[in-house]
DNA sequence: AGGCGGACAATTATACGACGAATGCAATGT
DNA sequence: ACATTGCATTCGTCGTATAATTGTCCGCCT
């Protein structure tokens, strides 16, 4: 009778069905009728109660639902789930991609990223230099076709989270991630992104050269640019 | 023989036992001795095991540990700690009010806020308006003792974050506002806040202005302030 | 008739016991 | 010395039972 979904990543009961639940309530599966009881989910799963009470409890923990007795466990309103869990920021962007909340994210990333590479100008060491060049060599390769675009995107944004030696900053490393890797196709397939580099490599230098006001706003011109394209395109 | 701790805020077992796993970690406490067992866990609180296991599912969700057969329980490195959730923070705080976090915590406000400010600016409806200006009028108040200066502090700043009208501003609400509890005792005893108001103010009238660029700067001015205090203070 | 209080029921909270699965470690044999 | 096998430990999962909490409803009193 158990599902026995041992076939499924992650393999472990508890996290794959808090993934299935997670997933609905951010695409609004429960948004008129009731979030089920724990009998009835773990019977829906071909559960036990103890597996789905832990997955519930994981839910709890980031915020996504509150449970009282004889009320039952309820959604909680969106404002109350904390968006920057990976999981949570993770089912968000895959349930529909809303160009919306893409807009909204870039609008973080645009006070969040300036002021790290005006960080990093001031405190990253020759490691972090040095991750950063690299990142940026491999922007410059996949620009002709030589490496993968994304990834050394990625590294690049993320080597400048972490050179600003500030573990807020450093957590959304995973975030960014995530967002640039389901935004690709959108902002990719708009505009080339020739001037992308030049951009880029325009942080490196103030960073390299320690100045953090030019850092700041070259890294603000960049995700700026980003913006006006989703605006652009959301205000059709 | 069950503890009954049911005198504990909270009341419930599960959030009262995370609650001390949670503390116990984020002060070090198992840097040297491995995570105990659940079992050890268990006799340790006199709880079932029910119970935590519960509880740590809920600090997995946080990303303080991970867990693995055989391997037990183990303590993940800071990096991966969540901590924009509302608890980590709280008991990162708590633990012994470092001046270093605090700065930290502030770097990250003085990119959050000045941007939200000027977000706020374009997309404040009359509600938040009136919520911003509610909140500078309380300080005003506050300053001739005719109100609480915390409460007001953070009602004018959290109006801010939520005017922006982007759910990850909003998501430093709660952030912001234990911060900010934590932290009046460190900035208020260093200096006076005649001048606070007056700033606050500033960005006030910017917002209602609708006045973007100048709502940034005077957050900025603001909170560059608070940077100024406590590194003038860290470097002691 | 209307408000109020208590019984009832539904649901989560907690507890206990058992077995399974994975895995690090050691003993053992080649 | 090395590979293999067996073992012990620990989390993973399950099932059931009982307690605590609280919304709902019914009946009683005014």
């Amino acid at each position: 009778m158990a599902a026995r979904m041992t076939g499924m990543p992650g393999g472990n009961l508890t996290r794959t069905t808090l993934d299935t639940l997670g997933r609905a309530i951010v695409t609004g599966e429960y948004d008129e009728t009731p979030f089920p009881t724990e009998a009835e989910i773990g019977k829906a799963h071909g559960i036990s109660r103890s597996v789905t009470r832990e997955a519930v409890k994981m839910l709890t923990a980031k915020g996504l639902v509150s449970a009282r007795p004889r009320q039952g466990t309820v959604v909680r309103p969106a404002a109350a789930w904390n968006l920057f869990d990976p999981d949570v920021l993770h089912w968000l962007l895959d349930r529909k991609f809303s160009v919306e909340l893409l807009r909204q994210f870039n609008q973080l990333r645009v006070a969040i990223e300036p002021e790290a590479a005006a960080l990093a100008a001031v405190a990253a060491d020759d490691d972090d230099q040095a991750r950063i060049a690299d990142g940026l060599a491999r922007m410059a390769a996949a620009e002709r076709g030589e490496d993968d675009p994304l990834e050394a995107d990625i590294d690049f944004h993320v080597a400048i989270l972490l050179a600003a030696k500030n573990p807020f900053y450093a957590q959304f490393r995973e975030m960014v991630a995530t967002a640039l890797n389901t935004s690709i196709r959108f902002t990719n397939t708009i505009v080339g992104r020739s001037a992308s580099v030049e951009q880029h490599a325009a942080v490196a230098e103030a960073i390299a050269a320690r100045d953090s006001v030019a850092a700041r706003s070259a890294m603000r011109a960049l995700i700026g640019d980003v913006l006006d394209l989703i605006d652009a395109r959301g205000a059709v």
